[in-house]
RNA sequence: UCCUCAGUAGCUCAAUGGCAGAGCAUUCGGCUGUUAACCGAAGGGUUGUAGGUUCGAGUCCUACCUGAGGAGCCA
């Protein structure tokens, strides 16, 4: 790898050791080469400021016209915005710059330049969401984005190593299915060599498959979703990751819940404080975010609904028996500083897979967390019905095909157990961690009711 | 699918039914420490599409298209 470098300088004429602007400040006094592009271009005079940007940061170059070569100096002077450069220049600590250093520039190579006459479009003014989502692909090269971006994937490795260090085996559950997972929602559908099949909604019912396998699993995937959903909450195709575990229990799933939230939000704000920082991100309300969370029963849910419409904070009177709406969610969780988790709804409103309250067979062994600020429903889980029978009937209930459910039911015939698990949305709990107002910055590439460019 | 709002220069937005405008971006000029720099100049328009009302439509009416926010549904 030297040896490429080596050759890499020589062909480029720039002899200094190739490094980061993340790692820039290792080399104060010494003279390097930076790989990047031209994010800004200020001039004053007989001076230019460039701005280098090379996805590990942004670091501010001065040139004088006096102390440079005048080619070098013009070639700068008229360069445009996300031009490709090598840049060569002294490393200078300057309580002036934004990161605390600047380069005295050198040397600079263009490896490729942006046409004036068909400039960058994202100029560093406003732009609107619509523009913005067309130019998605450029759009991620801005800080703010750089930043969220950076701030997913750290949530998406504190994820699986939660799993990872507690004994969870990841399981990858298929993505094309023969059928509804659920039978709710609306599925994609393609063609599988001439016969319907399905773009997977959750992993769920195949990770109780491996969970009686391995004992406790997890599986982090895309998801698909084509109901016709246009909100700030919304994607049609979401990442979640779903642990599964035998022999648990509701108050189990609670836990683990509980306990994993507040570990990626720990490691978030320990990790990715810089970033937070950089998208102005009210901190103080995420250190609060420390188990265990606030748990309300469906039935108290219910009362505070109806306190709250006593009290005209919300239009409509919230009866028993039906799902929470979104402005529901809303209420509930403002009443709390940390994620709230709702428990036991009535059955009839939750999936067919769910285990009866054996206290009160009307509602279900469920459980959903709700983020805080008005984020949402960030996980959704359950107890699995246990009983063979129970679960056939409520199969036939949902009028779901019972052949292509022979073999979950089959988990109940062969060393069924109590089990169950929960689904987080990585884009919500990103969202929320950042404070966005819309998931579709939460994703390199969203897809939405409508939308798949690019 | 339903409700509400919007669409004017590459971008962000002005324009009472009466001459199509500004800032940014681009090009040129000025400025020896700029921080989305600033100052000056130039180029840049089928006002989303189709039809209608009117002496006259960016503006009013109808339909459609596109986008945004919300509801339902969900993570």
């Amino acid at each position: 790898m030297y040896r490429n470098e080596l050759r890499m300088t020589m062909e480029t004429k720039v002899e200094a050791p190739v490094t980061t602007i993340a790692e820039i400040g290792k080399h104060v006094g010494q003279t390097v080469t930076l790989k990047g592009w031209l994010y800004n271009l200020r001039e004053s005079g007989k001076l230019l400021f460039p701005i280098i940007r090379d996805g590990s940061g942004f670091i501010q170059g001065v040139l004088h016209v006096k102390s440079v070569a005048p080619e070098v100096f013009a070639t700068v002077k008229h360069l445009t915005q996300e031009s490709a450069i090598v840049v060569r220049g002294g490393v200078r600590a300057d309580a002036r710059a934004k990161g605390g250093f600047e380069l005295d520039v050198q040397d600079v190579q263009v490896i490729s330049r942006v046409p004036e006459d068909d400039p960058y479009p994202i100029s560093l003014k406003e732009h609107g969401v619509e523009f913005l989502m067309e130019n998605r692909h450029l759009w991620v090269r801005t800080p703010r984005q750089v930043a969220i971006l950076r701030i997913r994937a750290e949530i998406i490795k504190a994820a699986r190593d939660f799993f990872d260090d507690n004994g969870f085996i990841l399981t990858d559950p298929p993505i094309l299915t023969p059928a509804a997972c659920e039978g709710t929602s609306t599925l994609f559908e393609v063609d599988y060599f001439n016969e319907p099949a399905f773009l997977t909604q959750s992993g769920q019912l195949y990770i109780e498959a491996t969970a009686m396998a391995l004992g406790k699993v997890y599986s982090f995937g895309p998801t698909f979703r084509a109901e016709k959903s246009k909100t700030r909450r919304h994607l049609t195709e979401f990442w979640m990751v779903e642990p599964e575990v035998a022999y648990a229990e509701l108050a189990d799933l609670m836990k683990l819940g509980e306990d994993f939230v507040s570990f990626i939000v720990h490691r978030v704000v320990t990790k990715r404080r810089a970033e937070l920082e950089a998208i102005e991100r009210d901190i103080t309300k995420l250190e609060n975010v420390i188990a265990p969370f606030p748990r309300v029963s469906y039935d108290e849910a219910v009362k505070l609904l109806q306190e709250g419409h006593a009290k005209g904070a919300l239009e409509t009177k919230f009866e028993w028996g039906g799902d929470l709406g979104s402005p529901d969610e809303t209420y509930i969780s403002a009443q709390f500083d940390k994620p709230v988790i709702i428990h036991r709804y009535p059955a009839q409103v939750k999936a067919f897979y769910m285990e009866p309250d054996p206290e009160r067979p009307e509602l279900a062994l469920c459980m959903d967390m709700l983020a805080p600020e008005g984020y949402g429903e960030i996980i959704g889980g359950s107890q699995r019905m246990g009983s063979y029978e129970k679960l056939r009937q409520r199969i036939h209930e949902h009028k779901l095909p019972e052949e292509s459910f022979q073999w979950y039911l089959d988990l109940r015939k062969f060393g069924g157990v109590p089990h169950g698990g929960f689904g987080m949305g990585i884009e919500r709990v990103v969202a929320w961690i950042c404070g966005l107002e819309h998931v579709r910055e939460t994703i390199p590439f969203a897809r939405m009711l409508h939308k798949i460019y690019p």
